[in-house]
DNA sequence: GAGGCATACGACAACGTTGTCGTTATCCGG
DNA sequence: CCGGATAACGACAACGTTGTCGTATGCCTC
């Protein structure tokens, strides 16, 4: 048989051998009120003795829900952002005796499958989901979440933070701050590298450096801004149009960790010295960052600690009505992560 | 309410609506047989018309079946490979129309809490799961899946192939291939970082890397092997190790791509040029390795692929009995990828 | 045309919990 | 000592499926 044949040892065996109904064995497992303290003892004896464990499906189909959260990526594709986020739902969804779905809504052909999804969503009867940018940005998956009345929290959303609770970490800030670090260093000409427009953090990170760059009185020009998509590839070639430059930046604020070790890869090709000829920063904090030389210089985004308070957000919602808090918002901070490879400028 | 109220359309209704009994909604449903075409198509028509999605709940409590998969995870640390395992996992799961659960065993607190997993087994009833590395060899996680009923497949086990299913590549083979490689390129003195010696992959690199010397006649001296642990720093201390002997060697053969990029940023602050005064090759093919200057020649390690045709074996057990198919084993192809970190030795 | 045998259904009982509500004891105040 | 509140249970019906088995119907065979 392909059944999942356990033990076969149910509430009736327990609620049989101490003597009680169902129902009293099954507020000593829950914990609810009405049982007595001598009644409760033997029944709590015997469920360890037989190492009696609740069937999870009846349990689910008799009070309407799944323990389930989703976490639901566009595509598992930035492994560092997808094990951050796992690491601290995880976190958080054990806590509170809630098991963690990964769900991504991209087909593996690479279409947008929104139907999938929906079925999915259907099918499994999440408690709750976690969206992840930049799908929780996107109507479509929104409507649908919304359709298949499901609670969900977003990660960093870019429109709409009334439409639903969401976490959030200020990029701004904190892209403003570790460009006034490269200025107060003494740098005066420093380049940007941006990343997809669609993505909050993106913009918000871009926003960040020329509202720093406006502060001190600099006018930006186009060329110092170069485009980039935060995969490290268009940080290769960012950099290598950058070092063209006459005169040349002497700092590089990449907006991701990846971008930046593109960065650096294009100085070594050119034999530029880091940090000694070029400062380069990036942003994320990402793993592969403290590896290169020099090591990186960054910021230390709070992708775990997001993720789990979007678990906890969740789980306060569904917990007994008496307790039950709806928080609709939380941010996280940042951290400036200083490392060999920014200098202050020499000559 | 914290319940999931969906829509509240059941089969009942549908049954209703199509004038036929519930068994018959289920039959079209499971695309069992005892059905007419005619009764069937009316089902059908009714059933997409109210875009009705059987509950899961009562599918599992009545099948005994969870349609849960769940990729057991020492910790989520290894951000590249719970990825990649994530992703090829999530590929064949969703094909079958089955979910992916995340778990770890290991605590947040370090302690390997193997009574939480055995919780989480009873509870959740996973059809199935797939046991990673190094978990795939720890006695007390075998016992408490085989006592817990799930059935499951290990990737890359170390001891024991015919306790259960297993996917796996050849480790020994290609790190074989890869250091052959460098010898017919012309290096002679060709040294190795190793990994951790309770980790398969890595007691077989390390394997293949002394095969190949011996088949080509050299006597490796200890020195030539530092130890690591598949940590980016280790592999930095280990280079800092190897540069310092004399002679030096003339490549360096890394457990893993992580140290790689370790060896690549001592001989980055020692100023010994890769690959003009020394090759680096690593193994498993992380992205980091290819944003490294020069890029890194590496291994690619099916990793994605082993997770699919892990969670492939663990659902074709499921299947109808008539198809069932109960493979033992399946072994994936390494693929060896020249980037720019080796090259012939100069002088 | 009788007998045998598929095929196409339906009735009904699981599956193992939680929710609702009723029924006892028990206690307390006046 | 009575009425009313409260606490501690139990009976029983959901919850929405799948599994088992019985039954009617049609068809084929000889």
């Amino acid at each position: 048989m392909a059944r999942n044949d356990r033990k076969g040892v149910t509430i009736v065996d327990i609620a049989r051998e101490a003597g009680v109904s169902i129902k009293t064995v099954s507020r000593v497992i829950n914990r609810e009120e009405g049982a007595g303290a001598e009644v409760r003892a033997r029944v709590q004896a015997i469920i360890d003795k037989h190492d009696y464990r609740p069937n999870a499906s009846a349990r689910n189909l008799s009070s309407r829900r799944s323990y389930l959260i989703g976490v639901i990526f566009l595509r598992l594709v930035s492994h560092h952002y997808v094990g951050e986020v796992q690491a601290g739902a995880l976190r958080a969804a054990r806590r509170a005796g809630y098991q963690l779905v990964v769900e991504q809504v991209e087909a593996a052909d690479g279409r947008f499958d929104l139907e999938a999804f929906a079925a999915v969503l259907a099918n499994v009867a999440f408690d709750g989901v976690v969206l992840t940018p930049p799908l929780c940005d996107d109507q479509d998956v929104l409507a649908a979440v919304e359709a298949a009345g499901v609670a969900y929290v977003r990660m960093a959303p870019n429109t709409e933070p009334g439409r639903a609770p969401f976490v959030w970490m200020d990029d701004l800030e904190a892209a403003r701050e570790q460009t006034l670090g490269l200025w107060d260093m003494g740098h005066r000409r420093i380049a940007f590298v941006g990343g997809p427009s669609d993505h909050r953090a993106a913009v918000q990170r871009r926003e960040g450096y020329l509202q720093a760059m406006r502060e001190r009185g600099v006018a930006v020009p186009a060329e110092w801004i170069a485009p980039g998509d935060f995969f490290g590839l268009s940080g290769f070639y960012a950099g290598e149009a950058l070092l063209a430059l006459d005169p040349r930046p002497t700092a590089i604020f990449a907006g991701n960790d990846e971008m930046a070790l593109g960065v650096l890869a294009a100085a070594a090709k050119h034999g530029v010295a880091v940090p000694e000829a070029l400062s380069v920063v990036g942003f994320d904090n990402a793993p592969a960052g403290e590896m290169s030389w020099p090591r990186l210089t960054t910021v230390h985004q709070p992708t775990a600690e997001m993720a789990e308070a979007a678990v906890e957000m969740l789980v306060k919602r569904f917990g007994d009505a008496r307790f039950r808090e709806q928080i609709t918002e939380q941010k996280l901070d940042y951290r400036l992560v200083v490392r060999g490879s920014a200098a202050p400028p020499r000559g």
